[in-house]
DNA sequence: TATGAATGAGTCTTCATTCAT
DNA sequence: TATGAATGAAGACTCATTCAT
């Protein structure tokens, strides 16, 4: 550069891994390693060594094995739901409309991330980490239960869908997307026959189905 | 007791020879200690001393903590299909009913007894022990879905149900039921909030749903 | 029989195994398996098995299984030397022959038999039963020494041996016998190149080496 | 010191870090301890801590402990004969001189090393670790006696020794120094009565009587 | 900060020994 | 006596965590 010394190696910045970007990888990788073998499978070296890290620099950013799991958990429950209240409160079409929407939100933004992993991680430990079962329940499946909850109400309400215990419909909407999520990150993963269709599809298949029906009208 | 005196501790008798009964027993407490917290955070000490024995002992009847997990899932999936086949093959009723009454059979069968906790630990497990996978891919999963498949297509043939891509509709309806079964041996273990309704009854709504849909008629 | 009942069973006493051989059955197996995998890598058990009892048997006989390695030891070293030393008493021929004799006797009565790996046994547990060093040391080094240096002696007091330090002498005899015997028992059994040359021819030769040296007249 | 102060208890430093010097004393504090005690009868720990490290710091070093056991046998059997066998290429005097001087040179670096003991071991543990065995014959049987025969060959050819087989001869010559090394290494450190004269003065002697033998001339 | 060598508590597994049958 | 199921102390090995560098 503006130094005439010659042969400075002049270390090139590029790939300088940021310091602030750290927990942010250890925590990625995590992800993927908790999900693909459980919590207690893996091994704290693993997931530093595909962070890029060393064994020693998990422990600079974590406290603990349990610790990094927590973060793993609070991280990729990112706070969808406020933005997504919001977006529903001026929704302009139809509840079966609104319904597909929700779904199909639902999918693009957590079940086809790698935080789909998530729900297989905390069904598995939720007896291990209480806590973190009663985090999870406050944080998405109240939320989400609700969300969906209003929008059938919503339907209810405009005489477009019949009465209903809304709050136990909620789940014959939401199983299978649990469902799918879970099973892609351990049958789907393993046997080859247990390769499901594809799954937007598919959920758009299960909500018209719930909110038409397979009996013909002559069967009702 | 007939003795007047009170008190006598009743020393349980050590060292009881059962070699009947032993392995049952140490796969019982396999089963409900690696539901409750996962293969790899279950201590095989622990499993022997709910069995009653020592540690020791486990050893005898089990090559290995792996050959105990595999014992414990296969013991657990027990051949229901094909008693349930013929139970199908002559069923009288219509297809909306054999629908019903599969759900209940099954709910009734595995949804409700210790064995439910299975799902869970296989879709926990399933990517370290892929043989797992295969096995409950073949043994359950797919004469499960055949099954339901053929009340489908039984309901389609005779013009009871509209037509539909049955092998995927099959996941309509498993997907709570599955749900359900890991949700009680997870969240719903812990998180107060998270108990949810009767599960019976929710599966008896939620098949009414897939028949009838939710829609009003002038919806439709 | 007498009886006039029929139909009983009349187990055949043929093969029924006699109580009073079975210590000797345990040694024998023990004494194979000690010297095949050494005392520590042999469990019990198989001593047991390969002598057709079970292992609760075998401790019926020995108090432990340090018992059994020192009883192994002990019948294996017959009180060979009194009946020998009486032999040599009355040797009529020259002091070359006697040791050949000697030598002769040891191969066939100890070297040649299953025996023959207790040297090897001893040699490797010393330092774990100094007990059974001093045993063996007492019982067969010594005698043994002592019968072969009675010959030398008998040599070099008869002008047919030079003079030597007869004590020292002895090594040189011996050795490539308790080399022999290790050997066949360990190296000779594994690496197929090590297997080596006949032993008895070997031993002859040895002592003809020993009693005519390998130099050249000439050479001297 | 050039401290004055006295009883400074001088704690060892822990936690030392010395990943070079690991490998080298483990495998020392092995082959001690392996010798001593034996292969199966040597706990793990005890070689850690006779090293000065923990446990756990062994296994950084070695996969398993057959993995040490395999490195402490190679270690010592470091490549003496290239070195030796060209030395004996040039070698200048008479094939009993040469005799002399590979004996010797055989205990002074090996006999009277702690590498001795590797010959107990290899005897004792061969038929447990078969590729040892062949590892041993191939490295050190074959390429001693090899050196030993093509000094043997060597007199024979120069008219110094008698003709034989000196494939067989060799064993005369190296049994005794066999014996000599496992023989210290058990009897010889327990038995006080079996700890035999000056090693090095026996084999000058051993060899001397096979050149010389122990017959008179008017015995021969 | 970052590293990775070192630690040691914790886990699976073995096996000599006991004991009810 | 004989059996073999049961025991539990002991040993190999793992891995989260620490700490000297």
């Amino acid at each position: 550069m503006s130094s005439p010394t010659l042969h400075v190696p002049e270390t090139p910045p590029k790939r300088e891994r940021r310091k602030e970007a750290r927990p942010g990888e250890l925590v990625k990788a995590a992800l993927d390693l908790f999900v693909e073998k459980g919590f207690a499978a893996t091994r704290v070296e693993e997931v530093a060594t595909r962070a890029g890290v060393s064994k020693g620099t998990l422990f600079l950013y974590f406290q603990s094995k349990e610790d990094l799991f927590k973060a793993v958990i609070r991280e990729n429950i990112a706070n969808l739901f406020p933005a997504w209240n919001e977006e529903f409160k001026t929704f302009a079409g139809s509840s079966a409309e609104m319904l597909h929407h929700a779904m199909d939100l639902w999918w693009l933004n957590v079940g086809n991330t790698p935080a789909s992993g998530i729900v297989k991680l905390v069904i598995g430990e939720a007896q291990n980490f209480p806590e973190i079962a009663e985090f999870y329940q406050k944080e998405v499946v109240a939320p989400g239960t609700a969300l969906l909850q209003s929008i059938l109400q919503r339907g209810v309400d405009s005489g477009e869908f019949v009465h209903m215990e809304s709050h136990k419909t909620v789940f014959s909407l939401i199983a299978p997307m649990i469902f799918l999520m879970m099973w892609k990150h351990s049958m789907g993963a393993c046997a080859a026959s247990a390769r499901i269709m594809d799954a937007q599809e598919f959920i758009h298949m299960h909500v018209d189905l719930l909110l038409n029906g397979m009996q013909t009208n002559n069967a009702r």
